[in-house]
DNA sequence: GGTGAAAGCCAAATGCT
DNA sequence: AGCATTTGGCTTTCACC
């Protein structure tokens, strides 16, 4: 991928509602010229979506927690990802290396809806589970582009 | 906060360009009655900006691990966080409870840049690495509202 | 791939309810 | 708080380079 490319996805991470004629500007390249860019990075799947960025606080999700698993019994299939799917408080499922299968980040309410969620994901996935609750977060979603 | 501010927090969670016009449409106010409500939204912090939502994977850094670290000298005042900031592989570092003190998440290109990351944190925070490696992402960031 | 112009559409501000 | 209106800017397309 070219320079002026990742320059392009540099910016849009900073600010995903930049205009085409600001970022025409910042690039050194004709509105519709980006735009065409854009648009060849959002069709090769470079650029996802945007979305806007939340403070889960201020929507009443204040706790945040990092919840590893582990199947009860290994010699079952592991479709964990699916059973849980089905879980809204579940941001994010990652496959990891190590002790533990899967790594889920949630947020909830209450320390009680966090209790109430463990047992949701053990009792579905039939898994054992290990939390470390956040206590604050220094920074997140940090724009990691080099 | 109303449930029409949920609603227009979570379609633009969804699709953070989506215009004012549509995001009427989608509620049923008008076109300046929504921007209103998204103006206040930003204004109180609970819309904190938009961003792109990239494929790390495109973008050459494929490989993504939790990094879970502990000062190895717990007397010392702790600021890891500062230590850490500049260091631009790291996307997240969150506080956690529990036997280890933060949670780092980080994007690099290749196993040895992971290395030399390691490295890196170990030094300037003087602290010791626990390390999960992400294998593969069932699903990242879905929108957590409810 | 890039440019520039033309069209329609949207954002942003204002004033009214 | 919401709506209608307006102006200026932006997006989008297209013909051309």
């Amino acid at each position: 991928m070219e320079d002026i490319d990742r320059q392009i996805v540099s910016l849009l991470l900073n600010d995903g509602r930049m205009s085409y004629t600001d970022l025409g500007k910042a690039t050194g390249l004709s509105t519709s010229a980006v735009h065409q860019r854009v648009r060849r990075l959002e069709e090769r799947g470079v650029i996802r979506g945007y979305a806007a960025v939340v403070d889960h606080e201020a929507l009443g999700l204040p706790l945040t927690a990092f919840i590893s698993i582990k199947p009860i019994d290994p010699s079952q299939p592991d479709d964990s990802p699916d059973r849980l799917s089905g879980i809204a408080e579940i941001e994010a499922c990652h496959s990891v290396a190590g002790d533990e299968n899967y790594m889920l980040k949630v947020r909830v309410a209450r320390p009680s809806a966090l209790e109430d969620l463990l047992a949701r994901i053990r009792s579905s996935a039939n898994v054992s589970t290990r939390t470390m609750i956040v206590l604050s977060t220094p920074y997140e979603n940090r724009p990691t582009i080099r």
